[in-house]
DNA sequence: CGTTGGATTGACCTCAGTCAATCAGGGTGG
DNA sequence: CCACCCTGATTGACTGAGGTCAATCCAACG
């Protein structure tokens, strides 16, 4: 892999405590390759055989079930995905695309859990990992099981304004689309929520959203940290 | 403690591999109290102070947001709950009362996180513990985004009859209140989902469910292993 | 017995999905 | 440079799944 690589992979959180020794392992077996937009990664199913690193570009989650597929998550750099298939030797839950052309990092899982048993530092960073993530869904199904279809879309848009500095403009970071599937609801509804957020300052235009009266949206979308907040 | 429960505690996955001693302090520092039916254990919020392990009885967590309560899960014998929050040593993101009365064991997580610093077989084992959660949540989400509550209910209960045996013969192991919030519906919605469920030979006589034609209502179901199975 | 809490039923309504048509923007090729 | 797609977004009309409200029923239990 390219060497100015490494210090983005060694910075995560996952891969920071772990010994140089096993870091150089896992690094001298994975390969680092470019793939173009729409392109099949992994299969929901299938044996998880790499353990993968968005190092640029985006990766879209996403499932199958009753003749039906939804966006479960998008990974941006610099984060791997499917950790929990990899240790447990297991299938992935989850299939996985490029959405944009991206950077990835592909760690064979026979030696990801081969670091696992031997480095106890690298063993106590995949549990941060994995409770955060787990932490992660468990938000996420509160937000599906106890918010409406404009509730959800509220919250998003709270959640980008803030991450993307409070402005009150707010880029959407993906399709409008793919953003629908992923807050569980139709493109076609989602324009219907756009729609109704407008009395609450909500204005559209294209891929922008500005928001006008965060305070009348957030009487609305009733935040709750312990849904919305990335950390906690 | 009651030192008979020891072992059942000592054979859960997550304890089984640690060090003698490890085990020991955890146990020692640990409260075993037996709590009434329809008792607040821990609200959604609140620090985690402590780990619980269900010995007996059934443990609902449940969450609130928007002015509305949905179960997220129902713990029964011998299982662990929240922690992943212990750990991390933040709040919950769930509450938990009994469902019955209920014998339950409270690990101080100032215990458990030292346990988890100083034993390297503990620590390994609690990231089996927290994939094992996550790939659940990972399983309950996509049932929640690709499935109708009907589908929901038809899979659902032959996961019931699989798990009791399948003699076509399901017993309701909660509420059908519990049992509605748990799948994401109302009361009323699942009583007539049970209607629904009729010409597909499901016949429901108070918390006894039998299922006539299995392969009728899998063909409905779809049941599906990345989604229903326990394992895997 | 009467009380109580869960379950069921009915009537109604609303949120959200479906289907189909239209529109806007961004390439591509003539 | 422009016509032509092609894709994603939007809009409208309709449908259907599922929520709400209220009344009733039923079994358990005091």
């Amino acid at each position: 892999m390219r060497s100015s690589d490494l210090p983005a992979v060694r910075a995560l959180g996952l891969f920071r405590s772990m010994a140089e020794a096993s870091f150089e392992d896992l690094v001298q077996a994975a390969y680092l390759q470019t793939f173009p937009a729409q392109l099949d990664l992994i299969a929901e199913g299938d044996p998880a055989d790499f353990l993968y690193v968005v190092m640029e570009g985006c990766v879209e989650l996403f499932a199958h079930a009753n003749g039906r597929e939804t966006t479960m998550a998008m990974v941006r750099p610099v984060n791997a995905f499917i950790l929990a298939a990899v240790l447990k030797d297991a299938v992935y839950l989850m299939s996985a695309r490029t959405a944009h052309k991206s950077r990835i990092l592909l760690i064979p899982s026979e030696n990801v859990r081969e670091a696992f048993a031997r480095d106890d530092a690298f063993a106590r960073a995949i549990v941060v990992e994995l409770a955060n993530s787990y932490r992660t869904v468990v938000k996420e199904q509160k937000d599906l099981k106890l918010r409406t279809a404009v509730e959800r879309l509220a919250n998003r848009l709270l959640r980008y304004d803030a991450e993307q500095g409070a402005h009150g403009t707010v880029t959407l970071p993906h399709d409008k689309r793919t953003i629908a599937s992923l807050i569980g609801m139709t493109p076609e509804n989602l324009s219907r929520a756009f729609n109704t957020l407008k009395p609450y300052g909500v204005e559209v235009t294209g891929p922008t959203v500005t928001i006008a009266d965060a305070a009348a949206l957030a009487k609305l979308a009733q935040p709750n940290p312990l849904i919305d907040d990335e950390t906690s």
